[in-house]
DNA sequence: GTTAGCACTCACTCGATTGGAGTGCTAATA
DNA sequence: TATTAGCACTCCAATCGAGTGAGTGCTAAC
């Protein structure tokens, strides 16, 4: 069968209505709600075929119809190509860069929850192939040396280095410039065993020790495993009665407190081929995370410069405003994008 | 009226019945569960005083009683006194105290949500009347020094100061010993503007490159005011339907996810005068936070030496087990003090 | 002071009933 | 041939009432 103009805009209808009411919608309101002036019976014929064909279904015997995953997949790639809307009041919200990083990303989820009364998930940004820019040895005491490094992108990292017996001004001094001669510019790939082993025998009795430094360059500069997930508006679900019911409120708020669930997501987010904007719909039973299968979820990948990427996503009940909330992603990722750029100057 | 033993002995009884049923309980159920050796019609004589005095109350006429949070008061008060049972499980699980601090705490939280199948936080501990303990600047580059501060307890923060032109390696040692010699040891209290206009005349024209270094350590030193709370087991509310109903379970929710609702927790619990072993129980309208109002909350502080506190709480529904929750409380707290005096040696 | 007995209350369950929304099908119509 | 009106049918959801049972309060007897 043909899914002909006239099916189309009757699947439109039916899946906006049914996003505004959350209720089964039935020929007689279709046939009053569009312009197509068809009787009740006609848009009954259409709708058997629709539902035939997959794109609705029906809870029940003589209840109306409500879209299926398929028919929200048909809704959502349709309208992927329009334009965004510009959301001013995040744009200001999002300005005051000076924040540390921490505090931008939770309240970009923040804000992203309360405008879009879904759920919302930011992950901080993660470094791949990220490079040593500086390591300092500092001794705080007679037992202690702090390891200090500097990755690019200025992360920091520190260690506390425990010794057991005191280490005098002029090695620390060359152990500073043997690690910076040696490793700086060095991508984690680099460092391999024969240059630790040529390091080692360099610093001579202090082998060992110059082994617990490298442990911390490798811990500041390797891809973080664990990533940071920073969430919002996970009460929100309530607000939509399919999603409230216990046992599904339940798996959800536990993948919210369980950011590892969230990361998977992020996974299957991050590989952005095919994908329109790096914008990615999963819809029911296509999300990669099971407690969410009767969700739908919209994530965007923004990019933070070289190599240091994140991921925006969005929680909803399957009746979500897709319209609204890949535009309002669009325009969240353009900002944090911008951000990055306007840092360089 | 007085409050006799029989009578007691009859509260406990309702009371714990209703721990473990969740329904309320009638005297017929009473009279043959306690060794008291009496008919369901005097049971009904004491339980109708029981109610006068407040102690517990009927849902609706010909229901069974349920405990009031006066009962439950009584009855937590009562019991506070006994020993805690040791619960081995956790010993075993936090024993891995190598790992670092935030891993330890979540793993704390999520024990103690397993175990007790309660919604529980833990917050990092909170310092106070931290001292400067050694600083270092380094150069990373031309134009950015990196400021290394260390308080007690091995707190370390980093800060990357910009400078407009490049200081040379001799000033760069001499602001070095500078800071070193008049901060270490300083508490925030005792850095005042005096010392630091001092600071800045000896540092001539780097004066106000001592400023940035200085806020640098103030940011350090400073007491945590977002201070950090882990959670875990929010989904456990789901496990009692009293808690369970919409409303509630939107506004618990809520309350886990926007962390600054549990700091008030905190700040009440933290101020131990006048608890048992730093251990304290918020019941229903007791709790300082409204939308726990059908809950209860139990806190215990711990200790990670001098003045690093946390604080541990357990969220449940009113009819919580009490004297589990109070002794798992119990052991962890020991634990994570113990933890702290180990480390010291 | 304790208990047996009885009338009474009230929530809850279950089945029957009803109303309404919505469908599918058929026959008439343009 | 496509559209529509009409009607029988289905099924859910809400309502109602009777029945049930747990539990109480009160009274009178022990």
């Amino acid at each position: 069968m043909q899914l002909d103009e006239r099916k189309m805009k009757i699947l439109q209808a039916i899946i906006r209505n049914y996003l505004e009411t959350g209720e089964p919608v039935g020929s007689r309101t279709i046939s009053k709600y569009t312009d197509l002036n068809l009787s009740s019976a006609t848009i009954r014929n259409e709708m058997s075929d629709l539902e035939e064909m997959g794109y609705i279904l029906q809870p029940h015997t003589s209840a109306g119809r409500i879209p299926s995953d398929k028919g929200y997949r048909l809704y959502v790639d349709s309208m992927m190509e329009e334009n965004a809307r510009q959301v001013e009041e995040l744009k200001e919200m999002l300005v005051e860069k000076d924040e540390k990083m921490d505090h931008l990303l939770k309240q970009v989820a923040k804000v992203l929850a309360v405008n879009t009364n879904y759920a919302t998930m930011v992950t901080a940004p993660r470094v791949s192939g990220n490079k040593v820019k500086f390591i300092q040895l500092s001794r705080v005491n007679e037992e202690q040396i702090l390891a200090v490094v500097v990755a690019e992108g200025n992360i920091i990292k520190n260690t506390m280095i425990n010794v057991d017996e005191p280490i005098n001004d002029e090695v620390m001094l060359k152990l500073n410039i043997l690690l910076n001669t040696s490793l700086n510019g060095l991508a984690i790939e680099e460092i391999n065993l024969a240059l630790i082993a040529k390091m080692k025998a360099q610093a001579g009795e202090y082998g060992s020790f110059i082994g617990d430094v490298i442990d911390a360059v490798a811990e500041t500069i390797k891809e973080d495993d664990d990533l940071e997930v920073y969430t919002s508006g996970a009460n929100n679900i309530f607000k939509y009665p399919e999603l409230a019911s216990e046992q599904n409120a339940s798996g959800l708020i536990n993948a919210f407190e369980e950011k590892q669930l969230l990361a998977q997501l992020v996974d299957t987010a991050m590989d952005d081929t095919g994908t329109k904007n790096g914008i990615r719909v999963y819809i029911g039973e296509e999300s990669p995370i099971q407690s969410m299968k009767d969700c739908s979820i919209v994530t965007a990948n923004y990019e933070f410069g070289e190599g240091m990427r994140g991921t925006i996503g969005i929680i909803g009940p399957k009746r979500m405003d897709y319209e609204k909330v890949v535009g309002t992603l669009k325009t969240i990722k353009t900002q944090l994008d911008a951000l990055y750029q306007d840092d360089k100057k």
